[in-house]
DNA sequence: CGGCAATGTTTACAAATGTAGTCGGTATGA
DNA sequence: TCATACCGACTACATTTGTAAACATTGCCG
């Protein structure tokens, strides 16, 4: 049996996260390209991404690889590998890992449209036919 | 329309989470009846579970009523709200603010077993008779 | 009545996080 | 070739978080 849950990157805190999903979008960008893509929506300096992609590169979220003088960073770790352990994370802390109970919240808060339950009704066919 | 995310409360940490939770399973407990919940699990002393506290009266998330010389803690928000707010959160921020996706994902990342597919389904055929 | 035990309050301090400035090398245009 | 602009690396610093000790008050036991 495998550990269950070792996340592999350290934690992705969520100034960083905005920088991933800038990477996710589009790999391979330089810092300056990273900060046009986010800095405007955050209001932050082009200085506070190179700060952030230093950090990611430290807890092995994402690479760098030298193109002439500068660096491309990239992400290391797939989107859905962290979109399924952050879910996953939810799902142990708040519903003792019961993926259902979520679902259930979901529905019960009005979190749910007609259009959600008209999907997960079409996913469930899918998956046990 | 009504503001769609004011969270009323500051952000409650990991480790003040675990306070919440057995404030939530027994509401109206002392500092010392809530250490004896979570100290041991956490490997926390006394001195924490008191700091923890002070923070989440601070944020609004307890609230303390003097019961002769000592308080009794109570938490001010419900544990579905506080549920439901980091589940909204979570997709919002992941699964750009669709639920289904959610469950999507979950399921094609084997995160359901058949259990949960079967609660989901069941469930389903409640909301949507 | 005097000290102890229990409690809340204050203070502490290291690590993580958010946000950024400065330094040193180097490709490049004048 | 020389100044310069650009870039990554290093440094900075306030705030939050995790974890706790020290202090002050006060009811209670001996």
């Amino acid at each position: 049996m495998n550990t269950p849950e070792e996340p592999l990157h350290e934690r992705i805190t969520d100034a960083e996260y905005a920088v991933m999903e800038a990477l996710w979008e589009r790999p391979r960008q330089t810092a300056t390209e990273v900060c046009e893509a986010v800095c405007e929506a955050r209001g932050w300096g082009l200085a506070t991404v190179k700060t952030l992609l230093a950090r990611l590169v430290q807890k092995g979220a994402i690479a760098s690889a030298p193109d002439g003088r500068r660096y491309l960073y990239t992400p290391v770790i797939a989107r859905d590998a962290y979109v399924g352990g952050e879910s996953r994370r939810l799902v142990d802390r708040l519903f003792g890992g019961r993926a259902a109970s979520l679902v259930a919240h979901l529905a019960e808060t009005e979190a749910l449209t007609e259009d959600d339950l008209a999907a997960i009704e079409t996913l469930l066919k899918e998956l046990r036919p």
